[in-house]
DNA sequence: TTTCCATATGAACGCGCGTTCAGTTAAATG
DNA sequence: CATTTAACTGAACGCGCGTTCATATGGAAA
């Protein structure tokens, strides 16, 4: 058979995607074969290379996905108000975008080692631009004075692998809502930068 | 060839362990293989046989090593003094032996999901314990009324991820010696539970 | 010096890997 | 209805995988 009804590229396509998101995440980019995701979408293994040049683009394109659609989410973010409303603001986009998308969060930190080293530059320069926006929210504290932060550079890593972590133990309907959560940690943000 | 002079389990099994680290740490647990790691330690890959029952035990073995090692540690660790006598001396200690084993801490976060479940329950265990170790300290700078903390699990993790983070980035010759950067993570810390 | 056995070799097992490609089919086009 | 072509199949390629095991060997024990 070849070509069932309904069965386009235009959803083939994103189905390779979030199928091999969805594996990857769980088991690990080396652990998971083409023939896996392909199983998982409903096509042979064949038919994935309609998406993909190879098994290392596939990858790729779903991290950059993720860190391209986190420049774009985050660029209207933290960027009027004072410093520390646009800290706090920063920090409730970023638990809050991460949050909602654990899978992509997960590849896009713990498989930057299986990237081929031109793939792994493009997306550390993604990466350190995302930084540079709390660490620009973080300068314009400590040059106004409200904050106490001795190296903005330490500290923006500081806080962003602080928060990052929430993604590693959070799971919905667990002991703390949501908000409640994200109030604890902007608390815990606020005191990383000497806000009390 | 069989048995080279000054070839014996005690020396090779270390080498084992030490080679699977380095490899595991660098490429990810799936992406090495047994061959590659026996290459690394000058043997063949059925001789690793003699020092493992198989990969996913050498694998456990390296991660429950870690985590003993850890706990062993750290029983001596933030014990005596104030609340935040006690919280300084564990930041302290955990940054340190830390960044003294990058690659075992690499394997310990990230290879928790190639382990079968009920290795992966010894572990978290393990973790849990460490875990409560900060957590004791939390609780009783809370009930001293020294530290301003609104969930001492939260704050626990949110603490242990900021400090673990440190590992991903830091580099002996960075632009800032150890000793400095220690300076700034404890100050963060001490920010986070609402010390100034 | 002889015996023993821990330690290693090296070949072999079946299997699944990433990738390619000629062929097939169903939807779109005219 | 006839033709084109995007989408997919299914078989095949060489290769490396984890693991086993009969066999060899060198150091320690007697």
């Amino acid at each position: 058979m070849a070509r069932k009804a309904g069965s386009h590229a235009d959803i083939t396509g994103p189905k390779v995607q979030a199928a091999a998101l969805r594996l990857i995440a769980r088991h690990g980019f080396a652990a998971v074969s083409m023939r896996q995701i392909a199983r998982e979408v409903g096509v042979q293994a064949g038919a994935l290379y309609n998406y993909t040049p190879d098994k290392q683009t596939l990858l790729f394109d779903l991290m950059r996905g993720h860190m391209e659609g986190l420049l774009a989410a985050s660029a209207q973010v933290g960027v009027v108000g004072s410093a520390l409303e646009r800290l706090e603001e920063f920090a409730l986009f970023h638990i809050r975008y991460h949050l909602e998308r654990p899978d992509a969060v997960f590849v896009s930190y713990m498989e930057l080692r299986n990237l081929t080293p031109q793939n792994f530059a493009a997306l550390e320069a993604l990466r350190s631009t995302y930084e540079g926006q709390l660490e620009d929210i973080l300068r314009g504290g400590v040059e106004g004075g409200v904050f106490d932060v001795s190296d903005t550079k330490i500290t923006t890593l500081a806080i962003i692998a602080m928060l990052t972590g929430l993604t590693t133990w959070y799971r919905a309907g667990g002991r703390l809502p949501q908000d409640e959560i994200e109030r604890i940690y902007v608390g815990l943000v606020r005191g990383a930068v000497g806000v009390s």
